[in-house]
RNA sequence: GGGCGGUUAGCUCAGUUGGCUAGAGCACCUGCCUUACAAGCAGGGGGUCACUGGUUCGAGUCCAGUACUGCCCACCA
């Protein structure tokens, strides 16, 4: 019969990398990634939208941990029969990609963005992304990533694209959107406006300079103090306190500016602090947006003095064509020299930086286009704090909730080449505004006119916020993936997008759509290093996932680390593992490790079954029904009923987002239940071969089957190439018939096999087993050496139950004989252990070392005196007795005769040792 | 300046509605190359639960405060 099954010969050692991408590409061809795979009759759809990695992203510990996650929730959802959908796809990045593409241009020596001009420029960031831009997806494969490639998608496809002018025009249309100039921020170095949000407060060490300002009358001056000299050349006013006594008689006065000669008004306005600085402020409308509130409500001069790359211009005297700071550096040497400088004190300040570029903002008035926020964001909060769309961990919905109520208007216009152009046509002669989905310029009607499309391309989350629906066909909402996946149902980030992002799809969904995107937000933590600081590339302190999977070198806080790789399962494993509920991870590459001896476990415990499977013929994978219709002993029904507990926990942790609970409750389960206890004990049926080797056999194919699709959605490759190993010595042949485990059902727990009481009797012989070979160790015998033992529980009952039991215990505990019988004296020559209220006795001959065990029953004696210390001063507090709960008092009333009985039994042995 | 976390074993973290001697993994110690696995097995040591006070019969858990630490937000005189 062992003929016809395939040889096992595996390795003793698992080595993913020989397995991963063969198992992928097999799923791949299989169309097991595929939306609706192994979808069953009657199941719901669950959707999960990936967050879109940018297009020139390379994937690091954060993508892998974020789409280790989703991978582990369709996954999970898929082998329960769900219609899954999990939908791929890319960001354009604007600012980003432009800036790499730019630069690549400049290394490779070839002619600059501006040289080539729009066209061509844009032309060439279409090649890389080409060439380039799906490194980031390739990746995600090798993590096991079980996306619908086959509906991967773009921002800038044509479809995503149509719904960008399409939300856009309804924006329009519905007034939300308006032109308007505006102080805005300014990227100097992206020569761009950005939103309020992507600009980062950074703490820097800066100075606050005082300045003299003459008063134009000659009567005096006026101090002022700026932390941004170079601003001086816009300054239109200087703003005191209406009530402050110290300026009030200088109020209408003027004073004039120094080197340019200009003479500007002295204001009252509430917004001079008499507090701060001197209580006299600079106003520099175009500069600052205080001011440019100041400005416009004093009806001021707007002087803007700077260039849009940040050097001066023709308002800055001789600096202009300065860089601004080389500017500020300048002008106070000359402001010293002519005495304006009064004074300078060193500070450290907040200044805003460009979250790409990182240089310095410069507030900035321009025209730009912008999204009314409010009527948006009021949707959205109503639509959380109705419980349609949750966060978890549920302290984020504050957070959400608090920007949302905050919310201001949002700058949507970019003046970069690469992204959506906005849909805004002008006619040249009538300057009338065309904002249309079609090219009006291609409308015969508009034959003749002079139209001309805005130069300005919109902000990247202006389509990113439109992902979940837009990846599905919409606007064309009769599209059947729209039909089928939409609403989606998690959307799984980081909190650094909640408001970038997050925010936004919920906005731009119910105003579209009327409905939510997803109705739950799981935010993970956030990867650090192992001394608690984000991994970035300029700390050098990342970690790079694709060495821990398929092995390199890589430099890890300025130390080589050499990894041979340790698979995508280990990784995945890993970080599931430490995904506690909000939690940031922390890291370090040792810590896959774990992971890998984990699934190198898993590969074992599976070789091992192959090996002794193939001389025991099974017609297939048994199935509950098929394994509870054996005459079972009461092992193989204590391993059922812990499998049963550990689907209860696995499937109960996955709903609510526990991620590490369920890597743990399936590790406990298959290394210490299935491997450490039954595995082992049913060598001892293989052993005794016939019908107990049989429903061995039958029970441990059963229960890996059970542990490899309750651990599948963790780590895919390994239980997929077992469970296909399985199969070819049960009745099939591996990797046949597109059968996959990928797409088989999710275990189901039965609870009717589990019982409170056999899980304590199995711990009961667990320990005792533990102590016997605790007297062993702590005689300094070889483990081999089989011992003679005495059982003394409290009663025959007693005795007769644990009787049952002696085969397993002699054979866990490695005893040559035992003896279980109520009321037996120690005998001569032997050691004691006690165990609840069963003695242990083991004849030695010759005891090896008396003062140890000594020892030992001391230090026992003194921990049960502490415990029921404790006991008793409860007890002995009328307070508790009379306030506690009945069957607390009770519960400790018995605890503490047990206790005492232990002492007692303990004490006894130390006695008889003297 | 506001808001939100964190502080439990050497390290990384669990710890349900307050109630058995506070757990796990790694590291450590001891013994084993036992025919699935030394990436393993068996046994073991290790904790004033940051601090102070309060509520309670009882606090790692609830309340108030303190310290340290991290993150987010805030109009840069």
């Amino acid at each position: 019969m062992n003929e016809a099954k395939p040889s096992i010969d595996l390795p003793k050692a698992y080595d993913a990398n020989t397995h991963e991408q063969d198992v992928y590409a097999r799923w791949e061809s299989a169309g097991c990634f595929v939306a609706g795979a192994g979808k069953r009759d009657g199941q719901p759809s669950y959707t999960i939208a990936i967050p879109p990695p940018n297009v020139t992203g390379v994937l690091h510990m954060g993508h892998a941990l974020n789409n280790t996650l989703q991978d582990t929730l369709i996954r999970w959802k898929r082998l329960q029969g769900y219609n899954t959908l999990w939908q791929a796809g890319t960001d354009h990045a604007g600012i980003a990609t432009q800036s790499v593409v730019a630069k690549a241009l400049d290394i490779a020596g070839e002619p600059s963005r501006e040289k080539l001009g729009r066209e061509k420029f844009i032309e060439r960031v279409w090649d890389w992304k080409e060439q380039y831009g799906s490194s980031i997806i390739k990746q995600l494969r090798k993590l096991g990533s079980s996306c619908d490639w086959s509906r991967e998608r773009f921002t800038m496809d044509e479809g995503l694209s149509n719904a960008v002018k399409e939300n856009f025009v309804k924006l329009y249309e519905a007034g939300l959107i308006y032109r308007g100039t505006r102080m805005v921020n300014w990227s100097p170095a992206l020569q761009t406006a950005l939103a309020n949000d992507e600009v980062e407060s950074e703490d820097v060490d800066g100075h606050m300079w005082k300045f003299r300002y003459e008063l134009s009358d000659g009567s005096g001056h006026i101090e002022i103090e700026t932390t941004r000299p170079e601003t001086y050349f816009g300054d239109t006013a200087v703003a005191v306190h209406p009530e402050d006594e110290r300026y009030k008689a200088l109020i209408g006065k003027t004073v004039t500016l120094p080197i340019v000669g200009r003479e500007i008004p002295i204001v009252a306005d509430d917004y001079a602090n008499p507090e701060k600085g001197t209580g006299a402020v600079k106003i520099t409308p175009a500069h600052d947006p205080n001011d440019y509130e100041l400005g416009k409500r004093h009806d001021l001069e707007l002087i803007t003095v700077m260039n849009f790359d940040g050097t001066m211009n023709e308002h800055a005297a001789h600096f202009a064509g300065q860089d601004r700071f080389e500017c500020r550096a300048n002008l106070l040497k000359e402001f010293e020299a002519s005495g304006v400088l009064l004074d300078k004190t060193k500070i450290k300040h907040a200044v805003g930086h460009c979250y790409r570029s990182h240089v310095p903002v410069e507030p900035m008035v321009t025209e730009q286009w912008f999204v009314n926020m409010k009527p948006l964001a009021d949707r959205a909060l109503k639509e959380t704090q109705e419980g349609r769309v949750d966060f978890h961990p549920q302290r984020w919905t504050k957070v959400y909730c608090k920007w949302l109520e905050e919310v201001q208007d949002w700058c949507i216009s970019r003046q970069i080449w690469w992204g959506h152009r906005l849909p805004v046509w002008y006619d040249q002669d009538s300057g009338e505004v065309i904002v249309s989905v079609d090219d009006p310029t291609k409308d015969p009607a508009n034959a003749g006119r002079n139209l001309k499309q805005d130069e300005d391309v919109l902000d990247t989350w202006f389509s990113s916020a439109l992902w979940p629906f837009s990846t599905l066909g919409w606007p064309d909402t009769s599209d059947p993936a729209f039909q089928d996946y939409f609403p989606t149902n998690v959307l799984v980030t980081d909190r650094g997008i909640i408001y970038f992002w997050v925010a936004r799809m919920v906005m731009m969904s119910l105003f579209n759509l009327e409905q939510r995107p997803f109705s739950d937000v799981y935010i993970h933590g956030t990867v650090l290093d192992k001394n608690g600081k984000k991994m970035s590339k300029s700390l050098g302190n990342g970690i790079d996932p694709l060495i821990m999977i398929q092995g390199g070198t890589q430099d890890y806080l300025g130390e080589k680390y050499e990894c041979d790789g340790f698979g995508a399962d280990a990784v995945r494993y890993t970080l599931l593992d430490m995904c506690t509920e909000g939690q940031d991870l922390k890291l370090s590459p040792e810590r896959f490790e774990g992971g890998r001896n984990f699934v190198n476990k898993v590969f074992n415990a599976g070789r091992f079954l192959l090996m002794n499977l193939s001389d025991k013929p099974l017609d297939k994978i048994p199935s509950l029904a098929d394994i509870t219709a054996l005459d079972l002993d009461f092992e193989e029904q204590w391993l059922l009923d812990r499998l049963q507990r550990s689907i209860q926990a696995s499937h109960s942790a996955l709903e609510r987002y526990r991620f590490s609970e369920y890597a743990n409750s399936a590790y406990h389960f298959f290394r210490d239940d299935l491997c450490d206890w039954y595995l082992e004990w049913a060598k001892h049926q293989f052993q005794a071969g016939g019908d107990k080797a049989n429903v061995a056999a039958h029970v441990l194919c059963y229960a890996l089957d059970q542990s490899l699709r309750l651990l599948h959605p963790g780590m895919p490759f390994i239980t997929e190439y077992l469970w296909q190993q399985l199969r070819g010595v049960a009745g099939s042949t591996a990797w046949s018939d597109d059968t996959y485990l990928m797409t088989q059902d999710w275990p189901e727990a039965d609870t009717s096999l589990i019982d409170d009481q056999r899980c304590a009797r199995m711990e009961q012989l667990q320990t005792l087993v533990s102590a016997i070979r605790n007297v062993r160790t702590g005689q300094g015998l070889p483990d081999k050496t089989q011992l003679n033992v005495l059982l003394s529980p409290a009663n025959a009952e007693e005795a007769s139950a644990l009787e049952t039991h002696s085969a397993f215990l002699c054979d866990r505990a490695n005893l040559e004989s035992i003896h279980i019988e109520a009321g037996q004296s120690k005998p001569p020559a032997s050691l004691s252990e006690v165990v609840g209220d069963i003695l242990i006795y083991v004849p030695l001959k010759g005891l090896v070392d008396l003062d140890a065990y000594r020892s030992k029953i001391e230090k026992q004696i003194e921990a049960k005196e502490k415990a029921a210390a404790g006991k008793r001063g409860r007890l002995s507090n009328e307070k508790y007795v009379n306030n506690a709960p009945a069957d607390k008092v009770q519960e400790t009333r018995d605890m503490l005769a047990a206790d005492e009985a232990e002492i007692e039994k303990l004490k006894a042995s130390l006695q008889e040792l003297s």
